[in-house]
DNA sequence: CTGAAAGCGCTTACAG
DNA sequence: CTGAAAGCGCTTACAG
């Protein structure tokens, strides 16, 4: 353990150059010294210290991974999509959670800035901008994922977050919808906001039809609570559908139109986007916008490996992986009350608890299958 | 970016000492020296090499964190807990997905034994054998999670995993079961293990009682196979009960279940051990056992921290956490047909898909909220 | 095919 | 309160 290159030297009766070179390959070593540096190592039990390659060679096969929640579960199957290629390119991946806190993402930042990984990959679209991330990165290489960062030239892994919005707004007129509640995320999260533009461009195409946005926060209990402050307008069936800009805030407003006893998909029809496992687990089944998480994780770590390697920026800066519609059972026809909407009529805030008996009856309807 | 701590001492007219000092605060330095230091590692847009400094202080600030599969909700939350209190210490975690492969948990022993890490929490539970991974670590500081390593020392932290086994069984006990089919995680894993003898040590003082185990190698799918190979006894109602290990396999029991026309907990009752986010999104919702995770990682953090700056092993080397029945709606009362069970008697293997007629006719039962 | 020596950029006794 | 110098354990031109 405590053994160094110069105790194997002196074992093996040879210089430390020699260790160096049987250990690295990066020049021939007689069969003879080989055996017998490769016995004293055996011996001592010596495994060269990575602090010291690192400082020599100027690199320390790490990257790291910036990421706002690894216990989402998107966010999780990145980390794994990322560590498996890494890995298998003998780098280890640094994992930071900024938990969307400003003072834990500078800390990580900061783990950057003193060069503790040779990469980053970004994805935590937090409250940073372009140019606190370019200080902090400096020359280090880097690739966005997921999220964009506004001005940065940097290359990037996308989901065609637009094409899924326009898929989820297609899926909801066909079944006759009109006029539907959209959960976003936060401010500033670009995914989010491209896949509501992709909804909206499908969805304005049809004269009548009406949308409103809500604040979801990207959580479950901010789709909740989002759903809540709307809850009048599913109650008199004014409005039959939601839009959820992921899963999580789409559970979220499963739960809450459940606790009005408001039938999915017989009254309300709910969308989400990402297609995390909860999606096929809760019941009815959701709907969603399938991304393929793993595949975005490694192939972002494709890039920054090769970047890395080569010192070079990969031909395409920017990858966008198609996306696809799964249909369950949380959308269906819409009902007939739903006509009656008057468009581009927004919902009153915060009625929530109002439980008016007249929209307490259920409308049944059939359900479109996968 | 490239300012070395000689850069900035040659522009602020000190040496490199002093710069050194103003950055740990080591040993006092005058205002006068210290402002122009700072003014000149600020113009030199300066952060100290953290190779140089491991190098120079024998540790690198990283923690290592062995997991089976990051992208399993349990392990993602661990990481979380992790990351949280040793980003509050300044540490930083290095992930390692062993993905339950010897080739890929080798490649991290490796990673440890070059000290590329100052300690590790490990919670793979994977094909190594105590001797593998004390070789591996050496003297490192390690913390153990979750799974036990046969023979070792190190301070382990476990939910009470035996005492969970035994709240489970006695709910269903209580519901009027007596005849389980108990899944159970692939070979070694001691938390199965346990989880499964808490089970038994309650469920067997009751006479009568019978129960069969089952590998479903801690997956939904595995969970499905096993329960679709021995679907035939809660067809004919001569079984009621599922006890799963974890809630994986619960969910892959439930969708088994329901292929085959089963009512949960009409006909058959489910329970899970973990209480992943799954669990309350699926429907029914799942009756399990609650750990908490997030301080499952937290406290083997702080465990680890503690190592790592007294160097003092703990006083306690091994800390259980309670868990708690989480009672939702699959679980209810044993229907009748359970009574004409043969206590002891194994399931015929693999008769997948037989769904005979006779036992479809569905019962339905009272159901137990919490 | 092999070795002596410089260098990577920090920290910290040692000396003042 | 400050600095010159050694040392952490590797890698790699340079010389043979």
């Amino acid at each position: 353990m405590g053994a160094s290159i110069r105790d194997v030297a002196d074992a093996a009766g040879v210089s430390p150059t020699t260790v160096s070179h049987v250990l690295s390959g990066n020049r021939p070593v007689s069969p003879a010294l080989t055996a017998r540096v490769k016995a004293a190592m055996l011996q001592l039990g010596y495994a060269p210290m990575r602090s010291a390659r690192n400082l020599a060679l100027g690199r320390t096969q790490l990257i790291g991974l910036l990421v706002p929640d690894i216990s989402n579960a998107f966010f999780a199957e990145l980390t794994k999509g990322v560590e498996r290629v890494a890995s298998g390119q003998e780098y280890n991946v640094v994992i930071g959670n900024t938990g969307f806190d400003r003072d834990r993402g500078l800390m990580h930042l900061e783990m950057i800035r003193s060069r503790a990984v040779d990469g980053v990959i970004y994805s935590a679209g937090s409250p940073f901008t372009d140019s606190e991330i370019a200080r902090a990165i400096g020359g280090l290489p880097l690739v966005l994922v997921d999220e964009e960062v506004p001005g940065s030239t940097a290359p990037i892994l996308v989901s065609d977050n637009r094409d899924g919005g326009r898929l989820a707004a297609e899926h909801l007129l066909a079944l006759g919808h009109h006029n539907a509640l959209l959960l976003t995320a936060t401010a500033n999260l670009l995914s989010s906001q491209h896949r509501i533009e992709g909804f909206l461009g499908a969805w304005q195409r049809v004269s009548g039809s009406s949308a409103t946005t809500a604040d979801g926060g990207f959580t479950a209990d901010g789709g909740q609570a989002a759903t809540r402050a709307h809850i009048d307008q599913f109650l008199d069936g004014t409005r039959t559908a939601i839009f959820a800009a992921n899963d999580e805030m789409a559970l979220g407003a499963l739960r809450e139109l459940r606790a009005h006893g408001l039938a999915v998909p017989g009254q309300v029809s709910v969308m989400g986007f990402d297609d995390i496992p909860s999606a096929r687990n809760t019941v009815p089944g959701l709907t969603t916008v399938h991304q393929d998480v793993a595949a975005l994780g490694e192939r972002a770590a494709s890039v920054l490996m090769t970047i890395l390697s080569t010192g070079e920026r990969p031909a395409e800066s920017r990858v966008t992986l198609p996306v696809q519609l799964v249909v369950r059972e949380s959308t269906g026809v819409a009902n007939q009350r739903a006509d009656d909407a008057a468009p581009d009529q927004d919902a009153p805030p915060d009625r929530a608890g109002s439980t008016s008996s007249r929209a307490r009856a259920r409308i049944t309807e059939g359900v479109v299958h996968a």
